[in-house]
DNA sequence: CATGAATGAGAATTCATTCAT
DNA sequence: GATGAATGAATTCTCATTCAT
């Protein structure tokens, strides 16, 4: 968490590691991070301790990208329904605008050596949708099903359609627009 | 012949390789997977030219596995409703009931060495699912939307419940319930 | 030494080996020249004990296999320049016609697993030419030098012109010819 | 530039190499190299890609020392005679004082490994000795032969006569000088 | 601080040899 | 005897990490 010295050398090699694991998986050397980075192999380690401790950080990192992707512009007085179709629409589109970040946060989550610190450094800036979707459960608007479990069928679908997006990229608007109506339809109460 | 290759050994080393693999990820060493056999080093090599021909071998086993569970008493008569929800049901239970293939499974999905070929030999088992979901389509029961994202929609929700049902075994029951309540409304037709 | 059974099935493995270790080296594996001779692997070791012993009794064969030849019709009553010219068109005509077992010798040569016994086994069936050497040295016929350096000429020759043999095929007799005659010239007394 | 890439380092490795290859063979293991030469397993790879790329330097390096030493005080000016027994001399002389060298040269030279790059890199320092045979040839001195073969005879006398003066040291000079006069009498024109 | 050579603990294979069938 | 699966020691090479420059 200390950074040594500048700020943009450490992003760099953040960006390079973000690249090389994009395309070659989490084992890939760091030798090849810090060539795509262009900065020599031990300068990573003054800027992160171990290579595990790189793949934290990277990985806090993208969260918290992601979620200043989906806050920006928050609409909080507006409706559920627009609140919840901005988080459908920015995640989308940040997924679909970052897919090395996407790919990568993928394997991330399935690998051995996330730190639990790491697990919830990732959630905490998604706390303002946690609360939007509790206050619609208890507004009685969406199915009474614990909040952290909308949330996971909400980032469930989105990361679904995102890959049919990118698929097929000329329907990408549709799967968009669906996916959301899909999920809205499933996560709301039936009057 | 001599000791003609036991395809009970091949199996011992794909189940090994399972359980190892779930607990210290598609990195763990291959010894580490022959000492859970309790073979030699070695032998591992005359069951599979290579780690790689490994885990592929094993992606295609989990998933010819995972079909047969789904299938299982498939009732090809039933409602469409019915027959989902066999799906859904089976493939939650599957999940519980096998919780290490299904966490190595989640990380073959995003393993780079994955052949093009095992990927197509995992979906073929699951023709008759889609060819249902065709049918409901065709029907006007499921919105219009391509098939494969229905399956897509599918797994994505079945995933997240069966993540929930791990973390809160005692509401186990309800998310299987309400995940596919979910899932239904979501891509059925709102007459 | 013991042949077990088949003298036959030994010859075999014998003649597979020559073949794979000149194309491959002496570290080919066992299972290469099994695969060649179409045995088993394990066969090899029920007539050879060990990889290095297959290497020395090769060794000791074509030795054999090269004395014969050149012994063949040997002119024990003609000049000492017929019978050297006997010794040298045998010899270049069995490398040529022989070019793996001629490879393979060259190879077993430095290698470091030669038993002395082999070295020694090698030898003896050349008594009679060394025998025609001593002849001619103390005949004043061939300059005055210790016989086994002689031999060694001849080896030496023999085996350069060999090379430029096979290199440009098209000259193979005039390099036949011409490199007796500088051995000739060369060894011979000048009166 | 930190700590430089010594080539000191890479030296002591082909150094080592030479002792070891010439003992053990070139199949001898690499951590029997690096051990001799008193640095870590890993250091050979930063020097060298493989270890037939090793193998490939050290034939080149070998090549290139031969030919330092035969080239040394070569006397351009002088007679092909007085040319020609320099050479034979100096080609002597540092096999004898380069006994590794020169058996691993051996051992080299059956070797499969050896690219054509390193075979013609290893030829080119030897062409003035080429020049001074064509010359000789053209003269009408030698015997009218192509010039590589006159070299291959020349090289394989001298290697034979190599191994008899290391197996008779006390003879080492009457072989050195004899030798030659075998292969003068045998490549020069009888007039 | 940055650099990149040095390190050495692994890792995936290979392969001679054994031995159950 | 023949077979070929099983064995496990040995080998080459990789790579995170350290540290001299």
């Amino acid at each position: 968490m200390a950074r040594p010295k500048s700020d943009d050398k450490r992003n760099t090699i953040l960006a390079a590691a973000t690249e090389i694991f994009a395309e070659r998986g989490l084992a890939a050397p760091t030798a090849a991070i810090t060539g795509a980075a262009g900065v020599a192999e031990g300068t990573l380690f003054t800027y992160f301790k171990s290579k595990d401790e790189l793949v934290n950080a990277l990985y806090c990192q993208i969260k918290l990208d992601l979620a200043d992707a989906l806050m920006a512009g928050f609409p909080r007085k507006s409706s559920v329904r627009a609140r919840m179709q901005h988080v459908w629409d920015h995640y989308v589109d940040w997924g679909i605008a970052n897919p090395t970040q996407f790919v990568v946060l993928k394997k991330m989550k399935v690998w051995e050596g996330l730190t639990c610190q790491s697990q919830m450094a990732g959630m905490t800036p998604f706390a303002e949708i946690q609360a939007m979707s509790q206050d619609a459960i208890a507004q009685r608007l969406f199915v009474d099903l614990p909040e952290p479990f909308i949330a996971g069928m909400l980032t469930a679908q989105a990361e679904a359609t995102m890959d049919f997006m990118k698929l097929e990229p000329e329907q990408a608007q549709m799967y968009k627009t669906c996916g959301f109506e899909v999920l809205w339809a499933g996560i709301t109460r039936k009057r």
